[in-house]
DNA sequence: AGAGCATATACGTGTCAAGGTATATTAAGG
DNA sequence: CCTTAATATACCTTGACACGTATATGCTCT
């Protein structure tokens, strides 16, 4: 039982670089397995299992044309990709200069003589550790 | 002239849900390995090596601070990933309500017939968004 | 110099995912 | 039906990589 542990992580289905280009084929429009291995040069089966991934994890979906599938994007991971590097984003778009970054960083090779000694129990002020939500 | 090294993409490196559990803890504040290694509570040679990757990939940097290393955010490989995530960025910006169903989906979609994997366990239901181990 | 802490690395092991090849399924057409 | 086209899946092999344990390196203080 409970078999299927197998949600993977939206980030480890675009670890897969030949995944990616899967993804990046289909921005323009829906393809066929048959015209994404003409385009990515990548043996049918590769493309078929690959392709069983992402819609596994909800990257594309498929309708039936004849005996063709036509497979496209869907939003879901992608937003959820974007949700996670909504926390890094202060990162850069908020102090893009990298003047002030470079500064923080002499900050404190400079003036860093600090023994072991004693330390305040973390010298992380004004951390909070976000923990177990 | 070994200049860059095996430069494995961003993606592949946020692949790890140990190495994304560090760059959260980063958020807050700059941390040493020690500090990383008591509040994920993972043996100190695994965050040390998860920090070397992050490191080569330039995820972080380092500063010495006598026997501890100081270990800081760093914004490229960040905005790497936004980059790689704007060419998709159409298909979901009119779907912004869909993300939440797709989440709370997430716990029963039992897409595959994979075998046994050991990941999130319990209480934290499928996203690993916040928190992991 | 030595002890002790903090961090890094070396090594062996197991797991898992991706690729290749072959075959199965399904649909269309003669 | 039988054949062919399009796609999916099964099986096997291989390699990467994450982990644990042990050890090395480095720093500080006495």
């Amino acid at each position: 039982m409970a078999y299927t542990k197998s949600m993977e992580s939206v980030f480890e289905i675009i670890a897969e670089p030949n995944r990616r280009a899967i993804l990046s084929l289909l921005v323009s429009s829906q393809q066929s397995v048959g015209e994404i291995e003409r385009q990515l040069r990548m043996p049918q089966p590769t493309v078929s299992k690959h392709l069983r991934v992402l819609r596994e994890a909800g990257f594309v979906e498929s309708t039936v044309d004849a005996q063709r599938r036509l497979y496209r994007l869907k939003p879901e991971p992608f937003q959820e990709v974007n949700a996670w590097l909504d926390r890094f984003r202060r990162f850069w778009s908020d102090h893009v200069d990298a003047l002030e970054r470079h500064l923080d960083r002499m900050d404190q090779s400079a003036p860093a003589k600090r023994k072991t000694k004693k330390r305040p129990r973390g010298p992380n002020r004004g951390r909070d550790i976000g923990e177990e939500k």
